[in-house]
DNA sequence: TTATTGCGTGAGACCGGTCTCAATGATAAT
DNA sequence: ATTATCATTGAGACCGGTCTCACGCAATAA
């Protein structure tokens, strides 16, 4: 970790002000833009720092400010285009208003996700955007919020956690999804997600400590329960983090004595795989099975038939997060807001009624 | 920009100082784990830290060592999956060697690119990761190598300026593609691909300034010559660098009397696009037309028919160009190095012979 | 003319660490 | 007993900015 290389000298005002020649605080009052100053100092002060090629020293700037002009973004999984896009929107957000990102990644996982805020916090970000791994184990993110820096929740509430979040309707959204599926005639349905769990089937809503997987399931259940779905069709499936976990449970699924005739998939990454799957198995979406995926991926419209799809405007979940978050740091004071943006279902070609029986 | 909170106040290793009973320097040394400390002050100190939950301001730290411990990475588009994988690979290994990484986006702009090196300059980044847009004007990236901060280049060379670099061989992909195309028995090709010019079709090599493009545009032009290849039937489109740009391109293109038989994207977002307009248009892959790109994307296995791709390793392209900045950054003298990362092509099924004359 | 106001400037403290150097005390060597 | 050696510790400078405060001087008011 020790550099050889000698440390970079870099002018600094106390350099512009000798060649201006006047004194540091007046150098570093137009340099910083701060302070009154007459307009001749001002030019010769200019002069000099362009002769000299100053660059302000943002980490000293920030030292004594105490404030840093970055965000820190915790975020579970960049690989997701879903988080993809949410970041773009928090970057760009960030961005235009003069701040920096820092982005790190959780995997989901609870300690990389402390981790990850401690250094940041080290980092003196200015604030801070999270994407809670779990709600057990929130200690680290009171600690933020203790320590006075602001902190904004994304894609995830925390019941008992009262700051600034901004969720899609994860309920309604899955409800909805499922509502299709039953409308058309579908009795035995599968929502595949990933949380980390031991990988067997779901039993009850107690295992499940990350709200926006919580509030699908409960839709799903939801909407199974209206149109009369037996409880043993409707199947929640957990653990599917990684595409192998995925392909294995969708592979479970389907030889099933009575396999499910629909599957919900909770993002288009779990989506591709089950897609890739179901073809190699040499079953016909949407003939054989219907399939309807959260996250309006890229390639959920070149697919043949493409994927109707619950469309999360995650760059917009971007922005807004990020726009709260701003607001605050520029000082406003109000009780935290929890926003739910709306999605919508884009129906393309993936759900049709179930097949005969002994189909399959 | 003027915050109303108070300065947040932390904890400080002069606070531990007092509450340990020690000197500054002496708690300094136990925290910032340097120098000699007997095991009983030691603990002592670690015991005051703990209690008063004093968390480092690596702020200060920086400061004075003159280290930040953060890398600079200027992209040109996240968005694409390409940069996505690339930047993964570049955080990953930077983050296991104890780096973190702020991120930048030019949008392929250079006054952009500018203004993101001039911002993590200022936030004296340790070493700078760019991707270059242009070859034309590099003095802000002659800047940074002079003022001894070590830089990087991924994906794109620049002839005359020797720094470490890592690329794909661009050229000999883009000729081992259209060789295949070629073999095929196709004898209009189009290479489309995203640098942004005035939207015009292609004349002549001196209009290009990005090394990736040019090797490609040079391989490209080699398979054509080399299969006998008449001059007006390789199409080389610039300027698709939006979906739009990208569909009008396309469109034209597929509107000519005569028009190709076979299209090479130069990138997968650009494939997307072909692929919607080329279906929309009611004509089939491969037996209307050929398509190969660059960039295993996700989606180009589960299109109907999958994607010949040019698959190149931009995670570990990411890992490679981050191993070599961080090497230099640990001190490591040796002269700049130039790494070629091999390609290989995925044959799936978007290639097939060109249809008779008169088809489309 | 003298007192008041206030702009423009300089001196120096400060942020929270690191790091150099001198002082201290204990132990080993002479 | 005296000196050399070594391990610890403390005092204080320093990094490169920001910011407070006091002072000088010119313009305005009394």
């Amino acid at each position: 970790m020790n550099s050889s290389n000698p440390r970079i000298h870099s002018v600094t005002v106390a350099d512009v002000a000798r060649e201006a020649g006047v004194s540091k605080a007046t150098a570093a009052r137009v340099l910083g833009n701060y302070g009154v100053v007459s307009e001749k100092i001002r030019g010769d002060v200019l002069a000099a720092a362009r002769q000299l090629d100053y660059r302000p020293n943002e980490l000293a700037r920030s030292m004594t400010t105490g404030r840093s002009g970055i965000i820190g973004v915790v975020v579970g999984d960049i690989e997701n285009s879903f988080f993809g896009y949410a970041v773009r929107g928090i970057s760009d957000t960030a961005r235009s208003a003069g701040f920096n990102v820092i982005l790190a990644n959780s995997s989901e996982q609870i300690e990389m996700e402390k981790a990850a805020v401690r250094v940041l916090i080290g980092k003196r970000v200015d604030g801070l955007i999270v994407t809670p791994s779990e709600s057990r184990d929130i200690s680290h993110l009171r600690d933020i919020h203790r320590s006075g820096r602001p902190l904004a929740l994304l894609d995830r509430a925390l019941p008992d956690f009262d700051v600034d979040t901004v969720t899609v309707d994860d309920r309604n959204a899955a409800q909805r999804a499922t509502e299709i599926l039953t409308a058309c005639g579908h009795r035995r349905i599968a929502y595949i997600t990933a949380v980390d769990f031991a990988g067997h089937e779901y039993t009850d809503l107690g295992q499940i400590y990350t709200s926006s997987v919580r509030e699908r399931i409960e839709g799903f259940m939801n909407a199974c329960n209206i149109a009369g779905v037996p409880p043993q069709d409707r199947l929640v499936m957990l653990g599917a983090t990684t595409p192998q976990a995925t392909a294995e449970i969708t592979t479970n699924l389907l030889s099933r004595p009575s396999p499910p005739t629909a599957i919900i998939a909770s993002d288009s990454v779990i989506a591709l795989e089950i897609f890739k799957v179901v073809r190699q198995r040499g079953l016909r979406i949407p003939e054989d099975l219907s399939l309807i995926t959260f996250h309006d991926a890229d390639w959920t419209t070149v697919t043949s038939p493409p994927i109707t799809v619950i469309d999360q405007p995650a760059y917009v979940l971007g922005q807004t997060v990020a726009e709260l978050l701003i607001r605050r740091l520029k000082g406003e004071a109000r009780p935290p807001e929890r926003i739910i943006v709306p999605t919508s279902i884009i129906e393309r070609g993936s759900v049709a009624p179930p097949a005969m029986q002994c189909k399959i």
